[in-house]
DNA sequence: GCCCTATGTTAAA
DNA sequence: TTAACCTAGGGCT
């Protein structure tokens, strides 16, 4: 699935191109369309996106959640009115590009016919959105929603949602700041409850919200931690670092709508910087390492795969102190 | 066409 | 720990 950078552009976009609009909602497939009818017609009035979680808040007061899974996909057309026309969601192969398509060029006469299963459909005067394949796709009342929510963990990104929304006017920079603040304080806290490795840690939504299998894979090597270090002999500094690094690259993950974690000064010359010289450890298995000798090592754990370099990222040789 | 894979999560065993 | 779920693309026969 695309991790959190992905759907923090979602919720942009949809802010974008659809944010006070009056949408038609239905389900072409039908396995949507009871709860569809429930915000048919309804104005969206808001669009945030909680790690890998996307809630589109309407004008009655319902939320439609929506989280992609490991297939899921939005894609969009629409006039020239409709900016920043994309499909977002999972790549089908691995180099695949997250940013948009060129502009739509042509006469739009409105969304096209469906095809295969398309699971909701969100329609406005001037575009469409197509969800296929999510994990979830229901409508849920706020409170219910908060709950979902409430079951996340931090969320590297909540500054960058936040000075998206304070440069449309809503927020302010004081709130923002200390709401960064305070999710990199939580995640430190947590962490150091926590006996189970860190690598495993990283994907747990519930202690933080957005890392997927690529982040959790190069954070860890561009911070030299073994994935199998149990989370709490992590000292409170190293966690803090861990988690600006977190946040840095998934600014740039924002930004590029693509995963680009290798520094500048770390990729060969030969090849693109995209996918070829993006990643540090990331499906890199048998090659060699671009910082020492070793080759990246691969392993399956709890059902994912786990990449990383064992020369770079060596178990601590002593207990480190919180 | 068939098999495998994928940036994921949940429930059953 | 395993299976199930949802979908599309690539490589193979």
């Amino acid at each position: 699935m695309p991790e959190g950078h992905s759907v923090h552009r979602l919720a942009r976009q949809f802010d974008d191109v659809f944010g006070g609009q009056v949408l038609a909602v239905s389900s072409p497939q039908g396995r949507f369309t009871p709860a569809a009818r429930l915000i048919d017609g309804q104005q969206l009035v808001s669009s945030h996106a909680h790690g890998k979680q996307l809630f589109l808040g309407f004008g009655n007061d319902l939320v439609l959640r929506v989280h992609l899974g490991l297939y899921g996909a939005w894609s969009f057309g629409g006039d020239e009115h409709f900016s920043g026309a994309s499909s977002i969601g999972a790549p089908r192969r691995v180099g695949e590009s997250e940013q948009a398509p060129a502009a739509y060029q042509g006469q739009y006469d409105g969304p096209p016919e469906p095809v295969g299963q398309v699971r909701a459909r969100l329609v406005s005067a001037h575009g469409w959105a197509d969800l296929r394949g999510p994990t979830a796709c229901e409508v849920l009342t706020e409170v219910q929603a908060a709950t979902a929510r409430a079951k996340l963990g931090p969320d590297p990104l909540v500054a960058a949602a936040g000075a998206f929304n304070l440069a449309k006017g809503r927020g302010t920079a004081a709130d923002i700041a200390a709401a960064a603040a305070a999710a990199k304080k939580e995640f430190i806290a947590r962490l150091g409850k926590k006996k189970t490795p860190i690598g495993t840690a990283l994907m747990d939504q519930g202690l933080l919200a957005g890392v997927g299998n690529i982040y959790r894979a190069e954070t860890l090597f561009r911070c030299n931690i073994d994935p199998f270090m149990p989370s709490n002999e992590l000292s409170a500094a190293r966690a803090a670092a861990l988690w600006d690094d977190i946040v840095s690259i998934m600014n740039d993950g924002v930004r590029d709508g693509k995963i680009i974690t290798t520094r500048p000064a770390d990729r060969s010359g030969v090849g693109p910087i995209w996918p070829e010289n993006a990643y540090y450890t990331y499906q890199r298995q048998h090659q060699q390492c671009r910082l020492c000798d070793a080759g990246i090592a691969l392993m399956e754990v709890a059902g994912r795969k786990l990449y990383w370099c064992p020369g770079c990222q060596p178990k601590a040789r002593k207990r480190a102190t919180r």
